[in-house]
DNA sequence: GTTGACTGGCTAATATGTTAGTGATTGAAT
DNA sequence: ATTCAATCACTAACATATTAGCCAGTCAAC
């Protein structure tokens, strides 16, 4: 018994990996009252100006049904307007307020200094292979990559 | 506006290529009928033999107050038993079923061919970087990192 | 004009993440 | 023996993740 897989859970790595960085900003973010997911999507639209909901989803990543409440929490805390296009009855435009674009001004600095003193204590050489690195995974993406066969569905409620 | 912040988000990144990953694995794990953390707490059970909560949440990274919920689905699953220690009261012994321990020995090399896969499509050289680099990062974290000075607490409410 | 495939945001149901706090238990210090 | 801090699992409350499906709106083909 007892015996491992021939593969470290690599997925598993990159959760720790991302707490071990997360948790380094957490406590700035939460110190605006905002959760991760909303910083992100206010980092994301001080950079784009407007956006709509489904471009957030893909860029934040973010599925669907969480983005919606999400967005109405943030309506409702007046930190995004949301605004049906005429042109398209379907789609929706998200924008900063006046009082996030304040928020991302005073919050942003803050981030990018705790990203220097990461950087510092990483090695900046370090930082730069990271993002090296996270890019070509991403980009390897590209190719299809197959599935491996499944086996028949088994009833394991039964043992 | 639109002024970009001098670092890319790096959580969100790895966030990224964690989801590029997890996707080759996330069908063959519920095509069992398993969540992804039920399945990283039976691989490291398999692994293990038997563990206490406090254990399990370290390893897998998942919260204490989560775990409580997960672990007792997987028992009503018949994936886990929990037994309280009879020496200290408070803690509790998780060991695998022998159904589990069935599901474990199909699923296993099924994960392992996926990854096969994926290596072959990524090249064998970034998969090996990508080990590197992480756990790089993970050690990293060994020397204590400052935090930035945060400012007062405002009342952002009342814009 | 109607049909039919499609899109985009949404709801519902369940599982997990996050933060704060509880209660029983243990062990060390009094 | 009693106090006290620490430990551990757990609960509560809320936010988000995940999967499935719904519904109105759009658009092209008929």
């Amino acid at each position: 018994m007892s015996r491992k897989l021939a593969y470290r859970n690599l997925p598993q790595l990159f959760l720790k990996a991302r707490e071990e960085l997360l948790c380094h900003f957490r406590p700035i973010i939460s110190h605006f009252g905002l959760t991760e997911q909303q910083w992100r999507i206010l980092r994301t639209l001080s950079e784009t100006e407007q956006l709509e909901p489904r471009e957030i989803c893909e860029i934040c990543h973010i599925l669907s049904p969480s983005m919606t409440g999400v967005l109405s929490r943030m309506e409702e805390m007046n930190l995004v307007t949301r605004e049906r296009m005429p042109e398209d009855q379907r789609r929706v435009i998200v924008r900063l307020t006046p009082k996030s674009e304040q928020l991302v001004s005073e919050l942003g600095p803050l981030i990018v200094e705790q990203y220097k003193v990461i950087e510092k204590a990483f090695g900046a050489e370090l930082i730069k292979e990271l993002y090296e690195v996270m890019d070509r995974v991403i980009a390897a993406e590209r190719g299809p990559i197959p599935r491996v066969a499944l086996p028949p569905k088994k009833d394991w409620s039964a043992l």
